[in-house]
DNA sequence: TCCGTCGTCTTGACATTGACAAGATGGAGG
DNA sequence: CCTCCATCTTGTCAATGTCAAGACGACGGA
């Protein structure tokens, strides 16, 4: 293992290379798309050779997977971003993390992709599923903070939970799909305000008042 | 133009491969999904060369097209048919609609997949984006039913519009992708109950009384 | 009835891609 | 200094999408 060294070692053993690829993965990823994505194109943005990826991934379904897992981390940072200017209440905490639910779907279109409507990452790795799983218990403790109940053990909390995410998640997908017309038009604030109203309407209220 | 004859013509001259092919694509999508899918397969399945498809669709994205469009009248009568079976005062009717929404997309989950998540359907093509508009269109009439205003001129209704169908598409995409695992675990019965609870909050009210 | 036209379908070819195998390179540890 | 072996390269193959050229045969006109 050649640990950590950023500088460029010429030819033969890169330093990190592993890195490299995954940052050119993400660039192949964001120009040409799940669908449009090369293993051959991520090892030439790196400068290395088409075979080279395989050393480190396996296949193509490798580097994508990675990426996907890189992807959940980021997705909840955009939650979390969000929720570092919102106010402090479990509601509006669990409503900012909505908002950056959406957030990332329109920043990273084709990483979204990929991890919600690809069969090419694989979720059986351990990398990506606790990734997945980490973001997906966010949700669930968020919701928790609501309702006072955890949805693991109640139900009805749980559908809370399936609630506030299909609603979250339907809402960024149309409209990093280019549908949703009348709510991409609208000037940000806007689109904001009536993000809000909708995803409001699934949040769960405070303890059993509904 | 041979018009349509379903005799098998041998060799030459099919007599109706356009529609030959569309049957094959679509069962080599069911089986391979949107990633999977190959022009080559769609050809070997309906017994012809692997160019000839090529003289009905252009390229392979022009078959998936036609497949689209396909799916997104499939997808209006899996709506029309759960309304057939529901109380006919508009609320229930929409609400049917969604539950319809979900069967589709769990009944056809690679043309789901290919209809709001692939970028090779190409809106551009007339029958495709006049299919899809439908769909819209018909999501539209239904919340204009409760509201009694059409949403295409006014903007609340339209947010109606988007939360109703952010609200189930994304129930009905996680669901497809095994995500939702507490809902699908559920039995039937159970399950609808719960679908129809949550897409309940998302659908607006009779008038103005929100 | 015969023949030419044109849409339909086939064969053949080529570039791209994913994947595999074998070999070259050079850092690390003995 | 020398060997090991992870790392990376080159070479290759099958599969695929796409294009070009040609074979086929239904149709309409003479």
């Amino acid at each position: 293992m050649a640990e950590d060294r950023t500088g460029d070692r010429s030819a033969y053993h890169h330093g990190d290379l592993r890195q490299a690829l995954i940052d050119a993965g993400e660039r192949e990823l964001t120009e040409k798309g799940v669908e449009g994505f090369t293993l051959r194109g991520c090892a030439k943005r790196a400068g290395v050779s088409h075979a080279a990826p395989a050393h480190h991934f396996g296949d193509a379904n490798g580097l994508l997977t990675a990426l996907a897992a890189l992807g959940f981390q980021r997705f909840l940072s955009c939650q979390k971003a969000r929720q570092a200017e919102a106010a402090s209440d479990p509601r509006s905490q669990l409503m900012a993390a909505g908002l950056g639910y959406v957030d990332f779907a329109l920043a990273y279109p084709a990483l979204f992709r990929l991890m919600f409507a690809s069969s090419r990452a694989d979720f059986s790795v351990a990398a990506l599923s606790e990734a997945a799983d980490a973001a997906f218990d966010y949700l669930v403790r968020g919701v928790e903070a609501i309702r006072g109940r955890d949805p693991y053990r109640d139900p009805v909390s749980m559908l809370d939970v399936m609630g506030t995410w299909g609603t979250v998640h339907g809402l960024a997908d149309l409209m990093l799909s280019g549908r949703m017309k009348p709510l991409l038009a609208m000037p940000k604030a806007a689109r904001e305000a009536a993000l809000s109203e909708i995803i409001g309407r699934a949040l769960p209220e405070r303890a059993d008042d509904r």
